[in-house]
DNA sequence: GCCGTTTTCGGCCCGACTGTTTTCAGTCG
């Protein structure tokens, strides 16, 4: 964890902790208000000075000092103290959704309660309902939050996953220098999110490698699961299943397909007689490349082996048009210091420079997002002014002025429409008002989306992998209603978003809808997150032509010019 | 504990929703 990271979690948990602790309010405030200061900085704690530290906003003297202990030490000594006197699983109770410090202070104080699964109990119990500012519902969320996070912690994002695949990966290669490994399962198939950590070994004495491993690789293996070809087991900080497969050298590659691929993949039947399953099995000397000639196909991608569109593709030899990272233009839907970035839109426009592209689109929050500190009018046209200045310096790379407008309750967009058509396009997103039923969250939807000003739809379901459920849709029919406003769908790339979900693409390139794949930056950085989308696209087989920002620059003004008539 | 001053203490981000309660506390974005 870089310095910055642990200053922000010591903050934040300390804070935390005083409100368990009922300390003044306004002081965790301060605490509160020095972790999002911290959150916000583009530098590195270490690196600046006293004075600058203290120059950020919500950091004073006192908190500088208390930062440089944080640095220093990796924790902080008030912090300590209150823990001494805090039951260490009480503390798992903020990662629920519903309840914060003061009713997890009555819960432990009242009741007794002190863990998440002493909670459970009491939920179960009914001992919850009973209690002063709780009541049925409360108790009933709280049951369904504890179970929804106990089965969402057994799995990883894709970055997550991919940081400790690729540990592990150099792991097992130092332990077994000469014998090649891989990525296998989800992890090779960059699934968004990965239940099981998996590698495939390629070795002719099986369970003399695995042996070595088993000895060698810290994890909490699972013997009794395990097989002489297969070690199983618990990866050791995450606690997320590991497997070690074996494959006989010669059929390295035939087996990585086998247990790296979907069964609706595997099934696909080639032939009368024959699936792409049997073929593997038939071939299994054969190479990853060859196995794909065999079924009369080029050879289809890891990433899109998933039983989706990836055959009828291949079929139709459209693989090669399947959209690449190197085919995009530039990107939409991006946030500076503006609302709630980290980076000035001068930085985050050289940050898409760097990747060799010929435009950004930047679209701050609208005025509504008071959290995220929403632009009112007069700093659109502030950004405006800024806008036109850098694009005289930066030509002829292109800045477009854009908005992420929220979608308000009656699904208005959030400026007058004066301001609204002086953008050049706009990205219309709900970020309020998660938790209407069906038809209101369509009929929001659906309003939005036919507002003239509307350019693009922002992460369409709300939806947070892992978090939070999306708000409920007809997602078939707000790809209608695009379709018939000529309103592009954004597949937000931010990976605890991934918004659309990529299994609706084939339906919504059918439609006739364009795809614009946005990382919803909010730091140079997050840039990068526009991989993740990428990735997605590719599995609901979304093509070159389909996708809005592989359009050249030229193409996008005049998309961006026609919409306005 | 921070900030901005009517320089030394008083105020500190807003609005809506949910589930309680029977007028509002707690939570969230």
């Amino acid at each position: 964890m870089s310095s910055n990271n642990t200053v922000l979690h010591v903050l934040k948990l300390t804070a935390s902790v005083m409100e368990l602790h009922e300390e003044n309010t306004f002081k965790i405030r301060a605490y509160q208000n020095a972790a999002i200061a911290i959150d916000k900085t583009p530098y590195a704690i270490e690196d600046l000075s006293d004075e600058d530290l203290s120059a950020l906003q919500g950091i004073g003297a006192s908190m500088g000092k208390k930062i440089r202990e944080i640095v220093a030490t990796g924790s902080l000594s008030e912090l300590n103290a209150l823990l001494e006197n805090t039951p260490a699983g009480l503390l798992e109770l903020f990662d629920l959704p519903g309840i914060g410090a003061k009713k997890i202070r009555t819960l432990w104080k009242e009741l007794g309660i002190e863990s998440t699964a002493q909670l459970l109990e009491a939920c179960n119990n009914n001992q919850i309902a009973n209690q002063k500012g709780f009541g049925e519902k409360t108790q009933e969320n709280l049951r369904k939050a504890i179970l929804f996070q106990h089965e969402q912690s057994k799995k990883l994002l894709i970055p997550d996953a991919q940081q400790k695949g690729s540990e592990l990966l150099i792991a097992l290669k130092t332990i077994s220098p000469d014998t090649p490994i891989s990525w296998c399962g989800e992890l090779y198939q960059q699934a968004e999110i990965v239940n099981s950590l998996d590698f495939i070994v390629a070795t002719a004495d099986a369970v003399k490698t695995l042996g070595t491993i088993q000895a060698k690789l810290e994890a909490d293996w699972t013997p009794a699961e395990s097989t002489p070809f297969t070690l199983r087991g618990l990866e050791k900080t995450t606690g997320i299943p590991l497997t070690i497969r074996t494959a006989v050298p010669h059929a390295f590659e035939s087996q990585r397909v086998l247990f790296s691929s979907e069964n609706g993949h595997l099934r696909h039947a080639v032939s009368d007689k024959e699936t792409f399953l049997d073929i593997c099995v038939k071939h299994a000397t054969q190479t990853e490349k060859e196995l794909y000639q065999t079924a009369g196909v080029a050879l289809i991608p890891a990433e899109c082996r998933v039983g989706y569109a990836e055959w009828e593709l291949a079929k139709e030899n459209k693989i090669e048009q399947l959209l690449t990272y190197k085919d995009l233009q530039g990107i939409f839907h991006n946030h500076s210091t503006y609302s709630d970035g980290i980076h000035t839109l001068a930085e985050m426009a050289h940050a898409c420079i760097t990747e060799g592209w010929k435009y950004f689109g930047i679209a701050d929050h609208s005025q509504t997002a008071f959290y995220a500190n929403g632009l009112k009018e007069d700093r659109v046209l502030q950004q405006f002014a800024e806008i036109d200045e850098l694009n005289k310096k930066l030509a002829p790379f292109v800045i477009f002025k854009g908005i992420e407008s929220d979608i308000l309750n009656d699904g208005a967009l959030d400026y007058p429409d004066e301001l609204l058509k002086q953008f050049d396009y706009v990205v219309a997103s709900v970020h309020s008002n998660l938790k209407m039923d069906e038809e209101k969250a369509m009929s929001r939807l659906i309003k939005a989306i036919e507002n003239p000003y509307t350019t693009m739809l922002g992460h369409m379901t709300g939806r947070l992998l892992l978090r939070r459920e999306g708000y409920p849709l007809d997602t078939y029919k707000i790809i209608d209603a695009c379709a018939a406003n000529k309103v592009i769908i954004e597949l937000n790339a931010n990976p605890h978003r991934l918004d659309i979900d990529w299994r609706f693409l084939d339906y919504a390139q059918d439609k006739g809808v364009l795809i614009s794949i946005n990382p919803d930056a909010h730091e140079q950085a997050g840039v990068l997150d526009t991989h993740y989308g990428v990735i997605s696209a590719r599995k609901g087989g979304l093509l070159v032509q389909n996708t809005f920002n592989t359009l050249t620059l030229e193409e996008i003004k005049t998309y961006f010019t026609e919409k306005k008539k």
